[in-house]
DNA sequence: TTGTATGCGTTATCAT
DNA sequence: ATGATAACGCATACAA
């Protein structure tokens, strides 16, 4: 394997010539220039990345961390963060996590270790205290609402978002409204609960703790959520979906259970992916690619930026206006 | 950022003992090494991973190349490498390409540039010849029958696959049998319409070239299938559907446009995933963990083996057993 | 415009 | 069992 100094040798040059070319420098007469772009044909040669790594103490990786890469919502987040990646040169690493904080925490240490430079965290595990010990290797960027806390952040207003949508369905006559979710923890299911309860508070409803079906993530997920609303003696009129996979299997098991959709039971979906288009199923478009990319500018920026992105309800075929019952 | 010459000094020994205890070398006295062990501790030492790899001209990375990452057959194949990765203490760069050549040459680049290992190629884009070309800097990994050429590959028998699934459908009375599939270049589709061709060839039957339904890759594609099958005059009676999604999509979208399952439209999917259970979709198991796992382990291992794996029909509710019109 | 010398942090070789 | 030193391949401050 030829180095930068067999490269030299060759041309008939210094070190620093080779490596002023091979880095687009300014300064180097044509002729040597030549010299050295023919010793590079003549060598076939390549750069040993780790050298310039080592050297430059940057490797132009950024890690990103998320619990299941074949969910459909981190799956086109990721494509935005790719996309984004792609244009500044970067290469991405990833972390699979499942939710198990020891493999964020090796994504954590591979921080430490200078093996990536900077860190996205799209669906945190791990303790503030933690993430915060690790700052000073890296910026690690966060994909939720980080209040004062000194990192980057893209995110959507989780609370506000849920909110309305519950408002939305209220105004349609729904009084009885659940929430299907992936998980209870996190930062941005607990704004949720909390949009979940003060809506109650506000509307002096009951609150139903069994209202809140967690663990669906995907589409066949639908068929649990289902069947745990077939157990109950009053189950809700109305469902807020946080994915729209998990909303579309809600549909098909409804078909299959003879539930009438949107007359015995109204949907919203989450995402607004194409799935929801195909299916005519009422969803809150939340802006995945852009999140993405703003996540990865945010873990090449030295800067600690803040953002919250916008959705919006997209009506469809899922939703009906039910008459109150006084 | 303290490094092991500071250790070093710390601990009143030479980086060469240093070195020793950070890589659980034997020969070195439990005096010492206590005292090194002291040092990383009081300094919060971590090791640049970058030096490490220009060291020992490895990085403990792994590149994988794959077309789309939020697609279901993918995100489990690569679930499978990510998978053994960890067991085996490596890390994954995701080389997301979109069939689009370009990329997955920057992927082989890096392979030269010694920033990765080996490369897993999960679906190929560029020629025989450019592959061969990268293969001294490192092993390349393929996900399909390599033939004699010298690399490791893992992969299903894409063509007894289809003409097994083919037949199978012939004996339940279907002659007119159509495909959908992600795209018809590449190693595996050309088996596949090997298969088909053969098939027609064996029991004489016309090939219908626009009973090949292509670019179908998601759920919603489902739609764009049954509404290709609809502007034919003769559509055909059963369909083979190489992904469980775009099969699931068919099936909902044939509720839509009143065509009834089995009755109208048999249907097998691919892949045997969790959807297909859900919808009672008859379909062909691949067994894409396995594939993943055996995928990595064969870009760790320096000798090249081919390995094909075994998969099997799935019989649930989508296939009708049709009366034969004389 | 060009080259020399040094540093990057670690591992490996070869003494002792 | 321990240590000095070379090697890994490249970038860059500084000198010329």
């Amino acid at each position: 394997m030829t180095n930068i100094k067999d490269l030299a040798k060759m041309a008939g040059v210094s070190v620093t010539t080779v490596s002023r070319v091979l880095n687009h420098h300014p300064y180097v007469s044509e002729e040597k220039k030549n010299a050295v772009l023919a010793a590079i044909k003549a060598s076939n040669y390549q750069q040993n990345i780790n050298a310039v790594h080592l050297s430059k103490g940057k490797t132009q990786l950024i890690g990103v961390v998320l619990p299941y890469s074949d969910h459909p919502y981190f799956s086109k987040l990721l494509k935005g963060i790719a996309q984004q990646a792609l244009e500044q040169n970067y290469h991405l690493v990833l972390f699979q996590t499942d939710y198990k904080e020891c493999r964020e925490l090796g994504a954590l240490r591979m921080l430490k270790q200078k093996q990536i430079d900077s860190l996205i965290i799209c669906s945190r595990s791990s303790d503030w205290s933690t993430i915060e010990e690790y700052l000073p290797y890296g910026s690690i960027v966060l994909c939720e609402d980080v209040k004062d806390r000194q990192v980057s952040s893209t995110y959507v207003n989780h609370y506000k978002i849920f909110y309305n949508a519950l408002e939305y369905l209220y105004k349609k006559g729904h009084q009885r409204i659940g929430y299907v979710i992936a998980r209870k923890s996190g930062t941005n299911s607990q704004y949720r609960e909390k949009a979940y309860r003060d809506f109650h508070t506000k509307y002096q409803l009951s609150y139903q703790p069994d209202y809140i079906i967690d663990e669906c993530l995907y589409f066949e997920d639908g068929e649990k959520a289902i069947n745990r609303l077939k157990k109950m003696k009053t189950p809700p009129t109305a469902l807020l979906v946080t994915s729209d996979q998990v909303a579309a299997g809600i549909v098909v098991s409804c078909q299959t259970h003879g539930i009438s959709i949107p007359n015995q039971l109204s949907i919203i979906g989450f995402d607004n992916q194409p799935i929801a288009k195909m299916m005519n199923i009422t969803t809150i478009e939340i802006p995945l690619l852009e999140m993405g990319r703003s996540l990865f500018l945010q873990a090449v920026q030295s800067d600690l930026t803040n953002k919250e992105l916008s959705s919006r309800l997209i009506e469809r075929d899922t939703v009906s206006y039910k008459e109150k019952n006084k």
